[in-house]
DNA sequence: AATGAATGAGCCTTCATTCAT
DNA sequence: AATGAATGAAGGCTCATTCAT
């Protein structure tokens, strides 16, 4: 009846991946009420009371996986934009911004699920902390857009908040339908377009050179 | 026997409906396993038995919160798009779509939210009814953007199937950050104004010819 | 929405009588706890409520079928013998007995049936009248066999405390096999049989020079 | 360590096996809708969620009790008969059985009275497997008494099938009257001199010429 | 490093019963 | 004479969590 585990297999680190992942998934599926530590415990291949070795409660496992999937999305988009080349003007920025967004997200897809489907209804401790990052991806996103319509790089007409709001919503939104298996970069295109037209001004942005050229 | 009802004698219809509108309530606020039936009748004023009168059970409860959800909003889009006259153009029927979605969606802002934060984790019986109802929503919309490519208002760049889920995600997902208390207003403005550019094609719209003939 | 009854239909007293013979049915077939007051009122084509109109609790409801179940056996068995012939031979009241009670149980086969089906698992005030009834019976019994006894008509080898018992028991267990589809003079006759033999003494009884005369 | 096992430190056979035994005396005692999981647990020291740490459900506790009672009877009787030695008269075999029986249903009295009180009102998968297992026993009887009538060794004027029934329905009865603290060889004395007579025919039964011939 | 055994807390659901009508 | 509406009480079951090993 003893379960002897094979010498070669995965060490402690690997199990509280193994867990953190299976999370990830069962939380992405299920929901956060409907993540039950046994499912979780089954797809890490452990016994639920081995979770506790790693983690302090459900709700700190659970916590973790939301944390990570949020950070992970801005840490991407973040380093996508410091490797822009300095100088890039905005509306390329704007789109590699997206692509980014996109690109982690499908690559960490029940991280990225986990978190769009659950934020809403986290509560309690974690709450907070998921406030938090998520303030600063939109501070990052803020930035992005202001800049870009300091330089006359948007629509004037728009309103830079609600215009963030129904972009990063968009993207966010695509996890719902966008599965690993379609073209990625097809969809990166696409939303760029959207993304581009929806927010340009009615002339072509001029190459930013500075704030406002005179014709 | 006045014409004035007694507020403090709920009626056998009020009372099935206080249970529907505070399950969407609560649905909203914590996600569908955590939607307790405890947490609903008290926010309807009876005791929790009382919900078996009405419903004949919780998960048929809440089925109910999220159809009616969803089909509110389709129906209501629906509507208006019918009291267009004959002959509108399709960016403005388009905005049209996007100004009823986002009207209905703020107005019914409980079950809107009950809709968009759990159709994803929806299981069982009910997953089905979800699916077919979003299956119909989404045919209108692939009716109103199919036409509109056909007669030229829609660049074609875009892949029509990934723009109408982008649209879609980003009407739906403003109920994640728009509230009621909000202008209602400005906030269509705004989504008619990102949904009109980003589809729109280099020219303006052939001023539709569509139907008729010019005289 | 008001249930205007019928004014030729059955009248109180058939209520009552439909509800009592309903509640013997369900009895019968579930059980003490599992005989819900709704299949019983769903039998008698009443609501629920309209027991308390007839009876005081399910409780009542239920002892009086059990009851009635009882006391019909004893009387309708006390009935036959008291019809006999003064000095009928023992052996032939026995058998007489037997046919009485096979009689009688077979005609009220549910009320018998909710009898010897729950009588063990009856508890709280109905439990004493219950097992006050039973005693009766069997006191009519013991006093068949004492009498029997007496006049050398049961082997000297049988305690008639057991053997009563083990006859009752047969008696009554035949309800769980014996359905009134089937022929109930066979089946009398092949108890009397069993009965007889069962407790004859080798020669057989001096006929108590009663009834008939030797061959 | 020790050889000896710290009564006060159950086992995990025991512990099933404590709520197995307890299952047996709350449902012969309160039938099977009122054999409640909490007396259950109460009898067997542990507290309620813990059955279901053995069993998947109250059902399946539940119905294991009533098969193991019977099962139990149907074995002990084939046992004891297979022990007889070859060529045991018919009669000696048939009061065997009725031995055995009321041996078993003695020593396991709480399993016998669960069968015999809740049989009738076995339903659903449960009552699937409780007929299959008394249809077994019924045939082991069968084949008792019509190898039996094939000897001539019961009255001709009897039908085999309704005695059978008769016979077993009074051993089973027993268990509503017959108490552990009464003598038990006693009570089979009396049973198989009731049974013997009930069945045997006017002369008789012919030695079978059994074993030996006699000198 | 991980588990078998067990439990406290809590939720959905059923049901007998009440009461105004 | 009978019911629609509603409830208090109680039970089965699930689950996160603990702890000795």
């Amino acid at each position: 009846m003893t379960t002897t585990r094979d010498p070669s297999a995965p060490t402690t680190v690997d199990t509280r991946d193994r867990i953190l992942v299976a999370a990830a998934n069962v939380l992405a599926r299920r929901g956060f009420a409907e993540a039950k530590l046994r499912e979780i415990a089954d797809l890490a291949a452990v016994r639920p009371p081995a979770v506790y070795y790693y983690f302090s409660s459900r709700e700190e496992l659970l916590a973790e996986v939301l944390h990570t999937g949020q950070q992970r999305v801005r840490l991407h988009v973040a380093s996508a934009l410091a490797a822009l080349p300095a100088g890039t003007d905005h509306e390329t920025r704007i789109a590699a911004a997206c692509a980014a967004h996109l690109s982690i997200q499908t690559a960490m897809a029940d991280f990225a699920r986990a978190v769009s489907r659950n934020i809403a209804h986290a509560h309690g401790p974690a709450h907070e902390q998921l406030h938090r990052e998520s303030e600063a991806y939109h501070d990052l996103w803020r930035g992005l857009l202001s800049a870009a319509a300091a330089d006359g790089a948007i629509r004037t007409d728009l309103d830079l908040s609600t215009a963030r709001m129904f972009v990063i919503g968009a993207l966010n939104g695509s996890t719902e339908w966008f599965h690993g298996t379609d073209d990625t970069e097809r969809l990166i295109e696409q939303a760029q377009a959207l993304v581009r037209h929806g927010l340009r001004p009615p002339r072509p942005t001029r190459p930013h050179r500075s704030t406002k050229g005179s014709p």
